[in-house]
DNA sequence: GCGACAG
DNA sequence: ATCTTGTCGC
């Protein structure tokens, strides 16, 4: 799929807030659905060794699944190595160069882009969702494991069960119990998507597991692309 | 001032 | 994210 270039890649955190504050008015928010997406894409990144820095080798993969019967349709990994250190806040400038160039590997155009992360439940409101959704002009979700920003009750303990992810009196996202009794996910928007739909999305991904297949797909095919040959002269 | 802090 | 043993459960 096409993805528009990256702009010039910060070297310090101001140069990379700077690039949050320039793209956040581009983003879409007042879109609702995707309501019935047929295709979606599963993001993720593996690091190996060094966990924080800058340089660490890593892989990126992209898998296309059917959003009805969860069927891979389409693979896409490539290696690489952090462009930016971890910094909350900050974590998009780390993976998004590989994930763009494991996106642009893809015949297929998804959908829909399920991001590992947040949306706009970030301290500025542009978290990695939302920075690869004005990047490819898809509509993108952020699911993330563990909370970062916002206050929130304790959903119900069953599947289905949420509750809203609040910060300065907003909705910035959804605490989402995607199967009974297991930890919830965090499901916040990212471009030209609404929470409602995004949620419903998440829960029919994650119709056999605690976390999305397309996440658990792209997990296991970056690791594996981690595993594999490290060098390739 | 002191923690907390997506991956 | 990654480093790690054993252990409980389907």
């Amino acid at each position: 799929m096409e993805v528009r270039d990256l702009h010039p890649w910060p070297a310090t955190p101001e140069a990379a807030l700077a690039i949050q504050d320039r793209l956040r008015p581009l983003l879409v928010l007042d879109e609702p659905g995707p309501a019935e997406p047929r295709t979606v894409a599963g993001l993720d990144v593996s690091y190996a060794g060094d966990g924080g820095g800058t340089g660490a080798r890593l892989a990126a993969a992209a898998v296309v699944l059917d959003a009805t019967t969860l069927d891979v349709l389409e693979e896409s990994v490539v290696t690489g190595t952090a462009a930016f250190p971890y910094v909350p806040g900050l974590f998009a400038f780390r993976e998004l160069p590989a994930l763009v160039e494991a996106l642009r590997g893809l015949e297929t155009t998804p959908d829909l882009l399920a991001c590992d992360g947040y949306g706009v439940a970030h301290p500025r409101r542009f978290g990695l969702a939302c920075h690869l959704g004005v990047l490819t002009g898809l509509p993108t979700i952020g699911v993330a494991k563990t909370g970062f920003v916002g206050a929130y009750e304790p959903p119900g303990a069953r599947r289905g069960d949420a509750s809203p992810l609040t910060e300065g009196g907003e909705v910035v996202g959804r605490v989402l119990r995607t199967q009974d009794g297991v930890k919830p996910v965090f499901v916040s928007v990212g471009h030209r998507a609404g929470l409602d739909d995004a949620c419903r999305a998440v829960l029919d991904l994650a119709r056999d597991h605690r976390l999305p297949e397309t996440t658990r797909r792209a997990d296991r095919l970056s690791r594996d692309a981690l595993t594999a040959r490290p060098p390739a002269a």
